[in-house]
DNA sequence: TCTTGACCCTGTAGCGACTACAGGGTGCAG
DNA sequence: CTGCACCCTGTAGTCGCTACAGGGTCAAGA
């Protein structure tokens, strides 16, 4: 199996090219070795990695966690009790946005729900935003 | 009633005093009128301004969507369509938000309970970062 | 062989909405 | 008159990207 150029590894794992090379400068993937041409030449590994950050990513953990996590799994023996803490603050962080985000939502369907389309003197949206 | 200080202002609207003047470059509140020793002289006005803007951060506006309610605002015969459509955009975005977040619960939660807290070669969270 | 175009490189600046200084000036109470 | 709390401006940092600018590399087609 052929080495992937940043492309090919974007490609396969829908992480935008810029943002491989951030993660690299960031320590989240090994700098990679370089062809004759001074192109980044990816083997698998370095796909599994890239793949795990993204999932991680996707659930919300930030990089400092990321970091963390991958530093976590390269230790298979240890006990797992770290990261379930990682994931238990994440799950913390995620339950507190979405009350933040829930109480908005009630807040803006109801003043939708009262403004009768009139002018903005009588709005009640505006009139909300006011302070009644 | 004497002016207030900015100190004064970030007391009464709970904003703090460093976004106060934030604000104000981003032309969101007006420049104060200064006294003597340099100081912003703020009257009643200033404040409602200010606690508009914070009801509006509050529910999410970004400070470009604030900006528009506030002009917005101002005009009070004219119809508040435009007032709705931003409010509507913004429980858009809110709505959008919840459903990202409610999905990483969910797998948050999954994995946790997924979790027999041994050690991490068998640790389900792990497992499912690393793609199973 | 040459050229075109897609790709790659580094380095830097911008986004949004703050937040945190550094290095100074002001104002009031003890 | 001396602290101390407060205020001023200006700049840089946060987070996780994203978007250039100004170049270099490489393979395919004419
Ligand atoms: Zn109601
Ligand atoms: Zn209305
Ligand atoms: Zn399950
Ligand atoms: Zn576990």
């Amino acid at each position: 199996m052929p080495a992937l150029s940043i492309g090919d590894l974007a490609r396969r794992t829908g992480v935008p090219v810029e943002t491989i090379r951030y993660y690299e400068r960031m320590g989240l993937l090994p700098k990679p070795p370089r062809t004759e041409g001074n192109y980044r030449a990816y083997e698998t590994g370095h796909e599994r990695r890239l793949a795990f950050v993204k999932r991680s990513r996707d659930l919300g953990f930030g990089l400092d966690a990321i970091r963390a996590l991958l530093d976590l799994a390269d230790g298979a023996d240890r006990p797992c009790g770290e990261v379930d803490a990682l994931a238990r603050d994440q799950l913390a962080e995620v339950e507190r946005k979405i009350a933040d985000l829930t109480a908005m939502r009630a807040e803006l369907q109801d003043m939708l729900g009262h403004c009768r389309a009139d002018t903005v003197a009588d709005c009640e949206i505006i009139g909300r935003l006011r302070g009644k």
